[in-house]
DNA sequence: ACTCACAGTCGAAGCGCTTCGACAACCTAT
DNA sequence: ATAGGTTGTCGAAGCGCTTCGACTGTGAGT
């Protein structure tokens, strides 16, 4: 293992200068830059980053604590987690993969040994347990997910309740006016994840404004599920015309279903998906949609949480606005036929 | 911040009893002990990662190189990469998440500049780049995944080949005599990642030996991409009768439209998918199908790394035994109807 | 009573890096 | 020519931990 000791001596310099060369902390002549510079590649030289935490208290890293349930729209944690890892590279950060396992030990665990220098919270729970601790540290910290008090605290994510109401106002446009709503599974709304509970306000309350009856109905993913829940639906309200799911894995069991009942999609029924991108292109209906920004979300966390590790930025809520997006399975209400 | 130092002297001994106490690896009177653990509780005291990394040239991380595309195999990924890091926190590892996007350059960065202390690397390409890094260093490493030359490299995977062969021989068992492939995105087989073309080198090989006649179709994802792929392949031979799977996103395509065709499952066609179990059971006809057991990959390549990194274990090639499941989406082949 | 082994503890020497203050050499303004 | 500032470099002091060798006291063996 090559030290920077070693490379000084190569170079003819001292330590203190190829660390200089390597920081740009302080001014080098050109000449020696490059002496320096020369010997670092010949020699294959990379700074021990233990080393380097020890003496400077930075770690580099950014810990990223990951839901652990592998069941629930897992698609869109990936995409974050990836667009996480690729952005904090380049900002010159790594990135430590925590599981919820640990729970709120994890925070403390990494806060306390200077493993990382800041961490990235997802699947935030209205009340989690984690915030007291992060309000309590100096450290800095971006949650992707919405919590019920937010104050204290940088949060990223999409505008749910903007992403209700934009569904509803589709719809209401299109001339629906009895709507149901498959949500994610009943799990998730006991857990109070802000994200299903705020899109459910949104869509309740501009479908009041709008003067549109909601039915709105909790559903395990996967086709028997979906059965299930849509024979209840159409039993209860038969006059539905609009559906709104925000379950990934509820498309295209739904799609299926109405299908096979002999309803059309557009014609008979419509359906706005709140989904990533590629399930709605890639649905057997090509699925009119808000689109879970999961990229984005990601690259945004972790510049903002770049901007407090340089001094720069502050504690805001950033909301990413939807945008839905017209494909083919929405269409007007058809004609009443009471 | 509590430092070792604090401890002891809060404890009223030297740091290095202090130490030994954490690390048992001298003997430490019990009374001595418990007075140091209550120190350390009371001061709240977290070893510091990088101090701790540097003297014992240990991070006690281990990397996990992901592949970059979002598009492909995403929920097996995931929880690979979930069994991975909560596997490894039982051993008292940590994850750093990198993405392929630097390619080899990461592994000489995590290599040379200690920042972990083994890596695991997924979607190994058969003849990857990274491997003749690999090779020439002593940090230990796991792939997920078979190169084309295994020497000097441990490796964990599911044994595609017989994946392959076992679909065969399950749809051979109820008679069926043509069957077809849906295999993964074209551009799967063009990076010659290993598992496509194990499984199909099994699939083959098997319908060989029982005189089948089988037919292989790379087939992006979704409905429309199936869809053409369906058709050429009905067309081509009309009287296949049984179907393999070996992409998440063609199943429930690939079924929608043989219903839509009239073609009954399992009645009149058979379909065995390769893919989590979660996808296999939340189809709309539940799916006969070998598991991709994710968990049990990520949970075996850490051990494998962690027996490495004790300085037991060895390289070797870990194939895991597949499993077919028998749901209802394959029955006995429709007498012949020529 | 005397040695020997061993459990239990301590002090000190680093691990490889960053960073601060010091200093020499040079330039510019007086 | 001189004071004052700049620029480029160096030496040394840590950062918080692990680990080695050394030391002390105790109990067993003779």
């Amino acid at each position: 293992m090559v030290t920077l000791a070693e490379v000084a001596q190569h170079a003819g310099v001292s330590a203190s200068t190829v660390s200089y060369v390597l920081s740009g902390k302080r001014s080098i002549s050109g000449a020696t830059r490059q002496r320096v510079e020369q010997s670092i590649r010949e020699l294959g030289y990379h700074p021990n980053a233990g080393a380097r935490a020890l003496a400077s208290s930075k770690s580099n890293i950014i810990a990223l604590m990951i839901p652990l349930r592998t069941d629930m729209y897992v698609p869109v944690m990936m995409e974050i987690a990836i667009a996480v890892a690729t952005t904090a590279r380049t900002h010159g950060y790594d990135v430590l993969l925590l599981t919820g396992e640990e729970g709120p030990d994890a925070v403390r665990r990494v806060t306390g040994s200077g493993l990382a220098d800041a961490m990235i919270l997802m699947d935030v729970q209205l009340d989690d347990e984690r915030l007291p601790l992060l309000r309590g540290t100096d450290q800095p910290s971006v949650l992707i997910g919405l919590p019920a008090d937010t104050s204290g605290l940088t949060c990223v994510d999409l505008d749910f309740k903007a992403t209700g109401a934009l569904c509803v106002e589709h719809l209401a446009m299109l001339g629906h006016r009895d709507i149901a709503v498959i949500g994610e599974a009943p799990a998730v709304y006991e857990r109070h994840t802000g994200f299903a509970e705020r899109t459910l306000d949104g869509l309740r309350l501009r479908s009041q404004e709008l003067g549109m009856r909601l039915l709105h109905r909790p559903c395990e993913g996967g086709y028997d599920a979906m059965a299930v829940t849509l024979a209840r639906i159409l039993d209860e309200r038969p006059s539905t015309t609009g559906f709104v799911v925000q379950n990934e894995s509820a498309v295209e069991p739904l799609l299926a279903l109405l299908r096979q009942q002999g309803r059309a999609v557009p014609e008979d029924v419509s359906v706005v998906g709140i989904c990533p991108d590629q399930v709605a292109t890639q649905a057997s209906v090509r699925l009119t949609s808000v689109s879970i920004p999961a990229q984005e979300m990601g690259r945004h966390a972790v510049e903002q949480l770049v901007a407090k590790l340089d001094g720069r930025g502050s504690n805001e809520v950033v909301l990413i606005a939807p945008e839905l997006t017209q494909r083919a399975s929405t269409g007007p209400a058809p004609a009443n036929t009471n």
